[in-house]
DNA sequence: CGATTTTTTGAATCATATCAACGTACGTGG
DNA sequence: CCACGTACGTTGATATGATTCAAAAAATCG
């Protein structure tokens, strides 16, 4: 339990015994089945997990049905919707499990009061939320810069597993890609190699 | 001096003038020339900026000689290498003023030092961070799911006069077209209203 | 094993990029 | 302050690349 939490965190800001034992009194434990939401559009979403095992990801629906995934979250990773969690509107995502996944969670008030208790949480949190920020901006660059194949590429770099894990017209559309597309972009670089 | 940057700060996290004066000293001021660099690729990030007046962009340049705007700040925004600034390792962007701009700038050893004295000046990094994140999930968003139309719209939203101030093909840029078709796209979008 | 979902492939269509030319606005030096 | 040269935005023609729709092949699940 909390064994990969535990371990990022001491990683980032290393913890006392006791100041562990403030933590994770903040904490709770939740198992998803494959397909099961953590949040679903409509709900505010009032909750940050860390994923301990498994995937999840958080993604919207556009009128027409098709859905648009804008972010993964695997071991190691926090997932949210921040904008719902700061704001307190509803969310216009869907959060789901894409494996079976045990996740950490703590609520947002959980987490603010903590943050006023524990200087390591604090910083933890904001190391944390730098860190999702410079992922996303590197992303960001990727997508007005680069060509499908690199970033294709760039993503099995930063998931090293994740197509084994995650079915394919999941990546596509992660991509902004038809599942088509992404399967012509696989094979015109298993061609080219 | 600082008008705008203490106005923001308040906003969120209202100060006394004891904690105003404590912060002030960590501060400094920088006017930039439109086209002057505050941040050429190959160098470490050391700052952050908050855009008092003005407007600035940060960009990457391809082998073949193309520019792409990955962020624009204008008044009341921060601006950022975040990755280099963390990591300490040189920036593969440059940040350059669009037009004449006044600055508070903050360094990252100066901005870690305050955010360990001053509890208030954490809770408002904390919160321009998120806040910043915020921003960049829901233009990803965007990009993976939204008609050119629909962004463009989104951008002018956002940034409601970025169009009289920041050339097209800068704007182009940042969504990741040729100048070319975003003139279609303008057309389409008069022709059809 | 059979049923369903996922991936691949093909052909036609649509959207964007590219290349070139033109008119206009802009700023820079004389 | 004007004139020139450079930047910028627009337009057109063509090429390239992605989507769409349909169908078959492959993989997955119960």
């Amino acid at each position: 339990m909390y064994e990969r939490y535990l371990h990022h965190f001491n990683e980032k800001v290393p913890l006392t015994q006791e100041e562990w034992e403030l933590i994770q009194n903040y904490l709770t434990l939740k198992k998803l089945r494959k397909r099961q939401y953590l949040l679903q559009e409509g709900d505010v979403c009032k909750l940050v997990a860390f994923v301990e095992k498994g995937a999840l990801r958080l993604y919207n629906v556009s009128e027409n049905g098709t859905e648009h995934i804008v972010l993964f979250a695997v071991e190691g990773q926090f997932m949210t919707d921040l904008y719902s969690t700061f704001s307190g509107e509803p969310s216009i995502y869907n959060i789901d499990a894409i494996e079976d996944s045990e996740l950490v969670l703590i609520t947002r008030t959980a987490s603010d009061e903590l943050r006023k208790l524990s200087p390591k949480y604090q910083e933890f949190a904001f190391l944390e939320t730098s860190e999702a920020y410079i992922q996303l901006a590197k992303r960001m660059t990727s997508v007005i810069s680069l060509s499908l194949e690199q970033r294709y590429q760039e993503l099995i770099t930063n998931y090293p597993n994740i197509v084994q894990r995650v079915p394919q017209h999941m990546i596509a559309s992660y991509m902004g890609l038809t599942p088509e597309t992404l399967s012509r972009v696989r094979k015109r670089m298993s061609n080219t190699k």
